[in-house]
RNA sequence: GCUGUUAUAGCUCAGUGGUAGAGCACUUCCUUGGUAAGGAAGAGGUCCCGGGUUCAAGUCCCGGUAACAGCUCCA
């Protein structure tokens, strides 16, 4: 008998040999159907391995990410099979399970497979499941691998064999397909029940642009045809968020290919939009103790030797501007921290100075790649709400803190309620391509992950992730409909203050070196605002949307009452705008409605004479009539509320 | 940057080598209305740019530009 420990900690015991179904059988008839893979100290292997020994033993279902895994790579693999049998002669790269399903990259020779040939495939893939066959697992020495793969003309199969080490090869067999995998898998295809190939791409073998283009195909599964409808209807609604859109029917920004790609130009109501969230962040960093500052948006090329962003990214930027003054040389300002470094050393600084906090929403220029450029979350000029913390060592931990209040409050203003953080901290093993004494990194790697401790943050450490000056702090947080968007990011930089020396006197009257803190809580306004239409659906907060207020009047005979209320709000500081086109009210309502402006007044005679309006709250109905005064006032308090809180 | 797809009215998109189209938006007129689409008429085009094939190119071919999808990248 061997002792099997389950995650809440209670122990069963069991023949040895047993395997993860016959536990779950053991435990309820609907686990052991719902049941897909299973841990065994630490290790995701099949349903049907025998546990020889005592083990810990969890049981993964569609919910964990383990089970999901295990589906979708079985998943590739049916399809695997499904092509094989589609297109004789077909040679298989890879073919993995990925957040939202799974991938093969495969390379057909001469045919071209397209999205119309999709439906095809996965009609036979709906036959193959319908099979349920199940998977054979299989030790192969590395020679007999390589004969088996290269005799089928496997050709990326037998690169991939050869780097592998001999004792660790293992094949997957369902029907006529076998697969060098590792696994693990489902035990039979069978629970595929739902199939959808959603795209067709071509990616590089092995991800290097040198070698052949493979053809990728997309794909998603479920074990219930409900789950597939409800995940195509969460793409359908991705598709409505999309930034791009709702920033072109908002008239939020607009590109021009005669300013150039990847220049993002704010129109009128984005513009207004991001200084209002320029506004709030600047009101909470004065509370902070922050201070503005404003740097210019070129700076000499040997600020940027300086700072070893030169040398590092020179050849991959846009290239210097040259003045009619021989070997003048100024590069447009990637980032802003080289300026803010200048500010600090503008005079000698004390001790009893720190920290200095310089804060600036500063507009940086990098060439990104053009296949990268996309919508404003990947743009080649975005303004970040930068800031540079100049602290001594000892401040760290404190200043990492208040950095955080300050990102928890933006993110509770704007109703981010689902985020997590990663921690970025040095590769373990390859400590060479970090600068900085090991004395600096611990302190800094320490404070931070004590910084999260003292939040209750959940944070996830990634080794090998840092910066190469410091480590980092990422933000991630989950949207409306469940996508996760990298946000603010806080660093902790010793590499500029060696560069620049900058330095500050100590109590004990010698020179010492400051920690910088790198941090945006929004990233850049590009990239959060483009987050946030995407979260919002464009339905922003009251005190944040473009136009707070459309007053609606009945007839013609009621525009000039309609211009007076909106007189009246404006007076009041509420935007509002009047719709006069000639329509019936169902209709102009119906057109409001649709323009996501949060409230509607509709004026007709009763309004006029009484000196009212009947008001309708966006997507909830007539809330009744009030006096305009009364109106404007509600407004100002619920947008108060809003703020007042952070 | 690489591979593929796309580019027609302000927007969303049809268009078969032979006179440039629809819906919405816009303008004008009729109507003057009470909580999700009233009616009529009109105006609106460098068919992305540059070459080529052809009697004839929005349509076919080549080159460029931009957008989209994916890959690679992201201080």
């Amino acid at each position: 008998m061997i002792k099997i420990t389950f995650p809440d900690g209670s122990v069963r015991e069991y023949e040895a040999g047993v395997t993860g179904l016959q536990i779950a059988e053991s435990i309820s008839p609907r686990l052991a159907k719902e049941v897909l893979a299973c841990g065994v100290n630490g290790e995701t292997v099949e349903l049907n391995r025998p546990i020889a020994e005592d083990a810990s033993v969890v049981l993964y279902k569609w919910e964990d990410e383990e089970g999901k895994h295990a589906f979708w790579h079985t998943s590739a693999h049916l399809m695997a099979e499904a092509l094989q049998e589609l297109y004789p002669g077909i040679q298989f790269g890879i073919g993995p399970a990925i957040e939202n399903g799974f991938y093969y990259d495969v390379d057909a020779g001469e045919t071209v497979i397209k999205e119309g040939d999709l439906k095809a495939i996965e009609d036979k893939m709906q036959e193959l499941a319908a099979k349920g066959e199940p998977l054979v697992r299989k030790e192969v020495p590395k020679a007999q691998a390589l004969e088996e793969f290269s005799a089928e003309g496997q050709t990326y199969k037998c690169e991939l064999i050869a780097d592998l080490e001999d004792g660790h090869i293992t094949t997957y067999t369902q029907g006529c397909f076998t697969d060098l995998c590792r696994g693990p898998h489902l035990t039979t295809t069978a629970p595929i029940k739902a199939i959808k190939l959603t795209a067709v791409a071509g990616a590089y073998w092995r991800g290097q642009e040198n070698r052949p283009m493979l053809t990728r195909i997309y794909g998603i599964t479920f074990p219930k045809k409900k789950m597939l409808d409800e995940y195509l209807v969460l793409l359908e609604e991705a598709k409505k968020r999309d930034h791009r859109k709702i920033g072109k029917e908002m008239e939020l920004f607009m590109f021009s290919e005669m300013v150039g790609k990847g220049l993002p130009m704010w129109l009128p109501r984005g513009t207004a939009l991001r200084l209002r969230l320029e506004d709030f962040l600047k009101k909470i960093q004065r509370r902070f103790g922050y201070q503005q500052v404003m740097t210019p948006h070129i700076g000499n090329k040997q600020l940027y030797v300086t700072s070893g962003h030169y040398a590092k990214y020179g050849k991959d930027s846009f290239q210097p501007i040259h003045t009619p003054e021989e070997g003048e040389e100024y590069l447009l300002k990637p980032m802003n921290c080289p300026h803010h470094c200048e500010i600090y050393k503008w005079q000698p600084r004390s001790y009893k100075d720190l920290p200095l906090r310089f804060a600036e929403f500063g507009t940086v220029y990098r060439y990104e790649q053009s296949g990268e450029l996309h919508g404003l979350t990947r743009v080649r000029s975005f303004t970040q709400d930068d800031a540079h913390i100049f602290c001594r060592p000892d401040q760290v931990k404190e200043e990492f803190l208040k950095v955080m209040d300050i990102i928890m409050i933006i993110f509770k203003a704007l109703d981010f309620e689902n985020f997590e953080a990663q921690i970025s901290l040095r590769d373990k093993e390859n400590r060479d391509k970090y600068i900085g004494s090991d004395e600096n990194w611990e302190k800094a790697e320490r404070a931070i992950v004590e910084a999260c401790e003292e939040k209750g943050l959940k944070a996830k450490v990634e080794y090998g992730e840092a910066a190469f000056y410091g480590p980092k702090l990422d933000f991630m947080v989950r949207d409306a409909i469940g996508r996760k968007w990298q946000l603010g990011t806080i660093q902790v930089d010793y590499n500029l203050p060696e560069r620049f020396q900058l330095e500050y006197t100590g109590a004990d009257n010698q020179k010492h070196r400051p920690v910088m803190i790198h941090r945006a809580p929004f990233g850049s306004m590009e990239r959060f605002v483009a987050v946030l239409i995407e979260h919002t659906g464009g339905k922003f907060p009251l005190w944040l949307t473009p136009d707070q207020v459309v007053i609606l009047p009945i007839s013609e005979k009621y525009n000039e009452y309609a211009q007076q209320v909106r007189a009246a709000l404006d007076a009041e500081d509420i935007r509002a705008l009047v719709d006069e086109r000639n329509e019936k009210i169902g209709r102009k309502i119906r057109d409001n409605e649709l323009r996501r402006i949060p409230y509607l007044l509709v004026v007709g005679e009763k309004e006029q004479a009484e000196g009212t309006v009947s008001v309708r709250k966006q997507g909830e109905g007539d809330q009744g009539s009030m006096k305009i005064a009364d109106f404007a006032k509600k407004i100002q308090e619920e947008v108060q509320t809003m703020l007042s809180k952070y």
